[in-house]
Parts: structure tokens; sequence; C-alpha cells
DNA sequence: TGTACATCAGTGAACGCGCGTTCACTGATGTAC
DNA sequence: TGTACATCAGTGAACGCGCGTTCACTGATGTAC
């Protein structure tokens, strides 16, 4: 053969990738797969030997958008205050300015909601979110609704900050979640 | 003349209230001007005619739907507690199944970020919700901020809860969010 | 009162473009004999 | 060792489609004389 054993493999890996982020980045509609496979060096007409469609694609690169957070929250998670390293992530201006690397759900959650497919891939990554925030909170009471109302407020910021054209606007309201947030650790409401 | 003085004021008007519904339900990107006018019984070559190019109608659009709201909001706080009242409605399940006709920050927000044209109008109508927020706030210390964050929360809420798989969580989204900000009502956190 | 003309909201065919998708093909490799 | 064939990741032209946009046109009306 003309290519290692495991080529096609990587190859597969590598679309998958820079659609993950594209996708976050741009949105699902606005990338093409043309520029796509351009983008990585290949023809588009090879991308149908890859994945049967386009809408196959959107949910192995949200799987792997969400494995690949997995990996990252992970990391966080095993810092000496795991909560406050969430947030401060969540909300950092690194993820403010990163969609394309960051969490899908406050870039690709709108679209998701509306498209053919309801994908139920959405759930799965709220899900593992909200658990490592669980995890975080260490058996409170209520743990499981206080999760889901930080990452209510995390991502409603993020989306706000990442809309608002005033960079000044933007950094204050992370600001203020991020001051709120860690202000009530880990008592409940 | 074959129509009345008005007539094309109100073809306009029609124009702009159309779209301004479909941009929030459908998305920008997804929304097509020749559908459009045929839901208004027209033929999509008049659409220039109104509008100078899609990007104007946008503007237009989101105009419409800040006003829309405004109005909106303007009644939930003559009621005797207004903040209650704002909260309610914005995670009503109305609002939750109505992305056309609710607030266009969950559902625009993202697309808007990325395009060509940062329009600013976000900022206005981020700027107008939080300074009703305020009103109700009546003048407490740090209301500015947060009102910051009680926005933040709500849009979180709503855009999580509408792109849940399941039904049950989605409505768990929204109440947990609700119970949450009624209950720290005056004072700062 | 009747004819000729101007107005102008709306019509509908046409434009170039990029989309997702299909498919006959290429060409370097490994295998068979 | 050398030739014939099978494999198969990737190629690139082509498909039908809907998009935003343009433009010559229609036809009912109001106005001028």
């Amino acid at each position: 053969m003309r290519y290692s054993p495991d080529h096609k493999a990587q190859t597969h890996q590598r679309i998958i990738k820079e659609a993950s982020q594209r996708f976050r980045r741009d949105g699902i509609g606005a990338t093409g797969l043309q520029p796509l496979m351009k983008a990585l060096g290949l023809t588009h007409g090879g991308f149908y030997s890859h994945f049967a469609s386009k809408d196959e694609l959107v949910e192995k690169a949200l799987q792997a958008s969400a494995a690949e957070l997995d990996e990252h929250c992970a990391q966080l998670f095993s810092e000496p205050r795991p909560l406050h390293a969430f947030i401060d992530n969540y909300l950092s201006e690194w993820h403010q300015s990163s969609p394309h690397q960051g969490c899908p759900l406050p870039t690709m959650s709108a679209e998701l909601g509306l498209r053919g497919q309801p994908s139920s891939t959405t759930d799965a990554i709220l899900m593992a979110r909200l658990e490592q925030v669980q995890n975080a909170l260490l058996g409170t009471e209520q743990a499981n609704d206080q999760s889901l109302l930080i990452m209510s407020t995390l991502v409603g910021a993020l989306v706000l900050s990442r809309s608002v054209h005033s960079t000044k606007l933007a950094r204050h309201i992370l600001d203020v979640a991020r001051e709120h947030l860690k202000q009530t650790p880990q008592t409940s409401s």
C-alpha cells in the first residue's frame, strides 16, 4: 500500500478534529465541507469514503469536542480547589476568545436545537459537565440542582460576553459571574 | 395609485416582522429571503425595493425584536413585583418554546457574534434589558453588576433548556434557575 | 368626458456562487505466479 | 527476478439545489390636457 496501515484512520481523525473546531468557531451551517477538506490538504471528493454524510461528521465532531473537554476538565479537577479552577477556566479570557477550542454548549447548542436530528449528544455533554461540577461540590445537598444553576450562569455569561461588541462590557460580564460563583462555594443557596 | 398611500410602508413592516420571527426561530443564515417573501404572499424580486441587502434587514429586524421586547417588558414591570414577573416570564415554558417571539439574545447572539458587521445592536438590546432589571432593583448597591448576573443566568438557563433533548431536564433547568433568582431578590449577593 | 402619459409596488426570469453529494478515475503499493 | 493483477486512499469533474442579488417588465392607478 501507498500509505501506512493506519494512514486512513489518521486522516479520519484529522477531519474530525478540524471539523470540531470549525463547527464551534463558525457554526455548523456556515462550515463547508469543501473548505474543510482543502484546509487539510485534501480534496472534497474523498470525504464520503470517511463519512456517510455531513450529519455523521457533526455527530462525531461533537463527541470529539466532548472527549477533548472531558480530558481538559479532568486536569482542572485534580487541582486543590476544583470548582474554582473550573469556573476560572470557563470564564477565562482564553475561553472567551477561543470558541473553537472550548465548550460546544455556548456556540452550538442553539444551532443543534433546530437541526433535524435532535442528536441527544448535547444532553450527554451537559450531563458530563454537570457530573464533574457535582463531584466538586462533594455530595452537598442539592448538588444536582446547584450544578445546573452554575452551568446556566457559566454558559449565559460566556454567550453574552462573546456576543457583545464592547470588549470592556464583555470582560465585565465574565468578572461579575466569576466573582459571584466563587463567592458561593459549597453551600446551597 | 393602485395601493393605499401607506401600503408600501405596511409591506415594509410586514417583512421586518416576519423576518424578526424567522431569524430568531431558524437563525439568520438558515432564513432565505425567497421563502420569507413567499410566506407574505409576495415575490422575492420586490425585496430590494424595500431593503438594500439582507444585512440591512437583519439590522432592522433585530431592532424590531428589541422594540417588541421593550413593550412586552414594560407591561411586566408595571406589576407589583416587577423583577419576579420578569424572571417568571423569561423562564416560562412559553418563552422556552417560542424563540420566535422572545428575546433575541439566546438565539441570535452566537450567530451575530461571528457575522461580518458587529452590529452593536446586540449591546443595545442587552443594555435595555439590564436597565429594566436595574430599575426593578431600585437603586440597590451594585444593581448594575447584579442585573448582569441575573441576565447571564437567565440567558444561560434558556439556552441550555432549549438545546437539551429531554423535556424533563429542560424544564428542571428553568425551575432551578427561577427558584434561585427569585430567592435572592433585592439584596446584593 | 375621454385619451395619453407618468408613477411605482410588485413580478418573475436570470446571474454567479457555494453547498452537499456522486462517481468514474488515478496511481502507488502489496501480492500472486 | 520479473510481470500481471488487486487494493484502495485520494482525485476532480459533475449533479441539482437554494442562496443573495439584479433587472426589464407589468398593470392598476392618478394626473394632464
